[in-house]
DNA sequence: TATTGTTATACTCTATAACTATA
DNA sequence: TATAGTTATAGAGTATAACAATA
């Protein structure tokens, strides 16, 4: 961004009250709720951006790699790497292309399956995920912006949303 | 998405078991927090505009087009716009460029100062926005998946957030 | 037939730099 | 000189469809 001036007012504090003009009373809350997610996720994309950017990861990368680097081996598979990470094959196929590339990762057959293909850490790859995780640990992670009860209340919060969502089934969140 | 696939564990109650094994203790929560907005974020997204696709909308136009509709007269600077959305002038000027081939916004020369443009919501805009507003409310605004008192702390604790990160000025949230 | 992964393609949003027009 | 907006260009993630290889 260029020059991201703060506003005089909260934008999304405005447009709630919007929706109470317009009698939009039951949906209000959840817009600025849902909207004030949308934004914060920015602001924390940005700032973890920022720090991976001279490490040569982007977040999804970098998340790639972490995950690798906490697999048995080292290794996964593909599609089990795509739905650890929740997102398209081809999304994965693309960010192993660009790891594979800088030496961070390589691709490997999968023992007992040739239709399978596994994506393994380098040597390299642990360095680099290792240094990068050590720099967000000391600013993004360590000092994210929320108080310790905070941080307790948005993982139980969120945690009970994507369990809801369908996002895994867990039993630490009883319904 | 091909297959979204509910795992059989939370992959960012995993990844935090991981963050407390290697000693990273202090950022392991901050780390859940941050990555836990990172998916619901996607979550609600995917949610949104799967309701606004059919109105030939993406959530970045809907939010321009909503902006416009409470603005006077229904017309803002092309700045205005992109400060109160936070978003780069550019990704304004896209927007504006497909909801004004959509007949949705005109673009229309400002009265007092030759270099600016406004960005005026037309008759068919104000149909549009409305019927896709009452469509989100209906579904995932109205119900988004939080209670009503998870809903307020969230206000509360992203309001603060934002405010602290520099997105507005306001004094509803004291230091 | 079904599954795994890739390729090709396309469409988002985002961002920088160069440019025009106006102040 | 500074500001407003556009254009060109590039990069990111995401997605669908078609395809090859394998099960």
């Amino acid at each position: 961004m260029s020059d991201p001036i703060a506003l005089s007012r909260d934008p999304i504090a405005e447009a709630r009250r919007h929706w109470q003009d317009r009698g939009w009373t039951a949906a209000a809350e959840g817009m600025a709720a849902v909207t004030s997610i949308m934004r914060t996720q920015q602001i924390l994309l940005a700032r973890i951006e920022s720090v991976l950017k001279p490490h040569g990861l982007t977040f999804a990368r970098f998340e790639l790699l972490a995950l690798l680097s906490f697999a048995r081996e080292g290794a996964l598979p593909m599609n089990k790497a795509s739905a650890r990470l929740q997102v398209h094959p081809t999304s994965v196929t693309n960010s192993v292309d660009r790891l594979e590339r800088a030496g961070l990762v390589r691709r490997a057959a999968h023992p007992g399956d040739g239709r399978t293909k596994l994506v393994e850490i380098t040597g390299q790859g642990r360095n680099v995920v290792e240094r990068a995780t050590l720099e967000l640990n000391g600013t993004v992670f360590g000092n994210p912006g929320f108080s310790a009860p905070e941080l307790d209340r948005l993982n139980q919060m969120l945690g009970k949303f994507r369990r809801d969502a369908g996002d895994f089934v867990d039993t630490r969140f009883p319904i």
